[in-house]
DNA sequence: CAGAATCCAACCGGATACTG
DNA sequence: CAGTATCCGGTTGGATTCTG
């Protein structure tokens, strides 16, 4: 899975990796399925979130997997992060536009978890 | 991740997940977001499909793959195995109700995957 | 046709310790 | 606080070969 650069208007950059999957819902998968990145996503969705508290909130992941997946969902302008301050660093995590476009396939995959007893 | 036996009125069994993870988005995940499993759901849905039929609507995935994933995916109660007659040997694989409460989620991931060009 | 068996390299992810 | 660095065992998944 290779990555495939694009400019946005914004002057950010989108990192679209070029998974050739024939099925859209494979490459969907790729960008909000992997282990983490559908929770923080979803905990993103009332605001920035600090570093630690997301930890909190995801429970089981460790750091060295949450500043990975942080990583690389910037890449994939699904998140952005920003350094507020310094002594002691704080570092927020925001959800962009394109990342809140996925929160209703979130919201659909909780409501079903929860309806089915999962 | 351990898993928990449900006996569903059918008489068959689905093995549910204890994970014990907060989020039920990332409960979510574990059952249909592992690679290959939404794919294999999605194309299930206008009926049932033979394995190597599958395999091809897959592209990418190997036997192997597609035969690990289907068995949790039995086991797990959203598909169905039925060996159909012998010489040559034919089965195929039937999606469940329950596997079909979960094809909203995923046309809805297929349409995000599609319109945002991924 | 529909897999099972085996081998093996690559990656994943937890634990721990350290940094600015 | 917000990470990075390193170690390391376990899992993943591809390639290949074999089977009824």
């Amino acid at each position: 899975m290779r990555a495939r650069v694009e400019q946005l208007k914004s002057g950010r950059k989108r990192v679209l990796e070029a998974c050739h999957e024939p099925c859209p819902i494979e490459r969907g998968m790729r960008l909000i399925g992997g282990k983490w990145k559908g929770s923080i996503l979803w905990h993103l969705k009332d605001g920035p979130v600090r570093f630690n508290d997301l930890a909190r909130m995801l429970g089981g992941a460790s750091k060295k997997m949450i500043s990975q997946r942080l990583k690389e969902m910037e890449d994939m302008d699904l998140l952005k992060r920003k350094v507020l301050n310094e002594q002691p660093v704080a570092v927020t995590y925001e959800i962009t536009p394109f990342g809140r476009s996925a929160l209703g396939i979130l919201e659909e995959l909780k409501d079903w978890s929860e309806h089915q007893g999962i």
